[in-house]
RNA sequence: GGGCCCGUAGCUCAGCAUGGAUAGAGCAUCGGCCUUCUAAGCCGGGGGUCGGGGGUUCGAGUCCCCCCGGGCCCGCCA
């Protein structure tokens, strides 16, 4: 029993009264019961009646009836509320829980279906900052988040390996005399993004030879000219190793890497730009400051239509990245013939296998018809998004399974971009991060800042402790601190870091959810009884509390799974975490003397430990037992 | 000029999708609680024109319109 089977009794009720699909609520307030119906409302609405009335006119009609669970129903003020037999209850919610365990929550909504998540998406010239980490936390939050409802969920990552940001790096390389390794102990993707690119952006910036340069460079990339292409890809590689390194930190997998560079070889977008000419979605301007290129036609889209037209193929026959992001989108929903073929890149830290595209690989995959595609970008891309859904919309493909997933970005203090060398304007409150100024905070270091002051806690906390345990636990604080933090706001606002607020780890945190995850593993270590769902005569408080909140989460899941607000998940382990603290502090477990009233209070912490370990899980924070 | 987003306590935010009962957290601040299951915790106090104004409604933080303040996007870059 769940509080959705407690709907659904209350809706038999409301049926009997001869209300049809009554919406039913969780009270706001327990004093009000369990759930609320607001029905009356809206038939006195209807009907001009009064509300108080018809509610109570209702209750009557139900003439005391109760179900398993529900033990009355009460008008109060137009509310219908119905209270529960809190004994029935509370047994029903932990033998549900206890039985189910890792997959409660779940539903069978996701089985045979399948769904694409691309996220992350760094281009490979350079480490990953914060703002790329609030991408693969979105990303891979939703990646898990789908496999727990019973999706069959392919992880993508595109990999822009042929944009003017490589080119900066291998004409560092090939003209300006950088090395194409980094110094001893540096890695590739800091070396190349610290260094080669920040420098070599400032010198294009002051030389015009330079840029020019930079342009004949990609082409000859894109041209997957001998030198040039061989060069940029061995590069690229070596810098993705290191970028998946961090993401794999964070928790985050992939399942297939797309490379920028083999969506133009398949030659995906001759296939696409035929059909697009045909339904006569695109033409070539003849004249004006674009002619020679081919454009969108936009006319008739609502709001991109005051726009203007998009370049698809420059008037030097060349593709822009909205062509090749048009094609990868018709490949990612089946509508094209061409197909990818794949190699093993790597074996992540889990144990399954990368497959990234190649050329030569051998590997074939049928990724099939996806019922979703969400792509994970920021919201500056907004537009260019739409402009791809709306192409796929005129090629008869599904468009409105293509989503753009979108977030606001992330920047830094203004206290942070000054530590780095900036200089603010007077009433600045946050600086904009770019890897063309060398003005970010890397994921990895920040990290590192975390585990370090984590690890002086967990020291002193456990000064007994070795140093591997130390690491361990100090590892998992801090990604669980970063990936709560990233995933708790809405994705609609802007986060402004600053590396000394992040550092602070009580309150509305991750660790706090670690924390009262241990304290619950703690107490069942120490059990020397068996769990049992027979419920005592009374319940405190504290445990209707956490029953209540217990009992919700598959509700709470499946509004997740069509909402898609992920954020709603984080808010939800942070409640539940919080009614176990009180909990804790109220209600004696291992120290009760009466046996059945220990076994009873054992199982709730058994059914906390799980509900909020599977919360975790979807969120990828990592579950700590001690801490 | 056109389009999108944000504005809720001193600070950071939840609540807005699906309008409903006294607007909630965290941080900060002040005051309590460790011979009892981990004090990264708990309890209590103070702190609110929900940016402003109109409208819809029995009822608006939530929906609609206007305005103000802030951010972003509108390239033969990606």
């Amino acid at each position: 029993m769940t509080f959705r089977k407690l709907v659904e009794e209350a809706k038999k009720l409301l049926e009997r009264a001869g209300v049809s699909n009554g919406k039913i609520v969780l009270s706001k307030n327990p004093n009000y019961g369990e759930a609320t119906s607001p029905i009356a409302f809206d038939i006195a609405k209807r009907e001009n009646l009064n509300p108080v009335e018809v509610a109570e006119k209702i209750v009557e009609k139900i003439c005391g009836g109760r179900g398993r669970i529900i033990e009355s129903v009460e008008a109060l003020s137009g509310y219908i509320n119905f209270k529960v037999d809190w004994r029935a209850y509370a047994e029903e919610i932990l033998k549900t829980i206890l039985s189910e365990r890792e997959v409660y929550g779940s539903s069978s909504i996701g089985i045979g279906k399948k769904v694409i998540v691309e996220h992350t998406s760094v281009n490979p010239n350079k480490a990953l900052h914060i703002g790329h980490a609030r991408n693969v936390c979105i990303g891979d939050t939703l990646v898990r988040l789908f496999r727990f409802l019973g999706y069959d969920v392919l992880a993508l990552n595109y990999i822009d390996d042929s944009g003017t940001q490589m080119a900066d790096v291998i004409l560092g390389i090939t003209e300006l005399g950088y090395s194409a390794e980094p110094p001893n102990g540096v890695r590739h993707d800091e070396y190349f993004g610290d260094v080669v690119y920040v420098e070599v952006s400032k010198r294009i910036e002051e030389d015009k030879q330079l840029e020019e340069k930079r342009r004949q460079i990609a082409r000859m990339i894109e041209e997957r000219d001998e030198k040039y292409y061989h060069l940029n890809r061995e590069l690229v590689l070596k810098v993705l190793g290191d970028q998946l390194k961090t993401c794999w930190r964070l928790g985050a997998s992939y399942d297939i890497l797309n490379m920028e560079s083999d969506i133009i070889s398949y030659d995906i977008w001759r296939e696409v730009f035929q059909k697009l000419v045909e339904i006569g979605a695109v033409y070539k301007a003849e004249s004006g400051p674009k002619a020679g290129c081919w454009l969108l036609d936009l006319s008739k889209h609502p709001v991109l239509s005051k726009e203007g037209d998009e370049v698809l193929v420059k008037s030097d026959g060349s593709t822009t990245y909205v062509a090749r992001d048009i094609a990868y989108a018709v490949w990612k929903l089946r509508g094209t013939s061409k197909d990818f073929k794949y190699r093993i890149l790597t074996i992540d830290p889990w144990g399954r296998e990368v497959l990234i595209t190649d050329v030569n690989g051998e590997i074939e995959k049928n990724i099939g018809v996806p019922e979703y595609v969400l792509n994970v970008i920021d919201v500056r891309q907004k537009r260019p998004q739409e402009i791809i859904r709306y192409a796929l919309g005129l090629l008869g493909l599904p468009s409105n399974r293509y989503i753009h997933y979108g977030y606001e970005v992330v920047a830094m203090s203004v206290r942070d971009a000054v530590k780095m060398g900036y200089t603010p304007e007077p009433k600045q409150e946050f600086v904009h991060m770019s890897g063309r100024r060398g003005l970010y905070v890397k994921v990895d270091t920040l990290l590192d800042m975390l585990k370090e002051k984590v690890s002086q806690e967990v020291l002193e906390r456990h000064p007994d402790w070795s140093r591997e345990k130390i690491s361990d636990v100090s590892e998992k604080v801090a990604v669980g601190a970063l990936r709560y933090c990233l995933i708790k706001p809405d994705v609609d606002k802007m986060i402004i870091v600053d590396t000394e607020e992040i550092l602070k780890l009580e309150g509305d945190t991750g660790p706090y959810l670690q924390y009262s995850y241990a304290r619950a593993c703690r107490i069942l270590e120490k059990a020397d009884v068996d769990a049992s769902t027979n419920p005592p005569p009374k319940l405190m408080e504290e445990e209707k509390k956490l029953l209540r909140r217990l009992a919700y989460f598959p509700t709470l899941l499946e509004e997740v799974g069509e909402t898609l607000l992920i954020k709603t998940l984080a808010n939800y382990a942070f409640n539940l975490a919080s009614d176990f603290s009180k909990f804790y502090e109220e209600v004696p477990v291992l120290h009760t003397e009466e046996e059945s009233l220990k076994r009873f209070r054992l199982a709730e912490v058994m059914a906390f430990k799980i509900t909020l370990g599977n919360v975790l899980k979807i969120l990828g924070i990592p579950l700590v037992e001690e801490m």
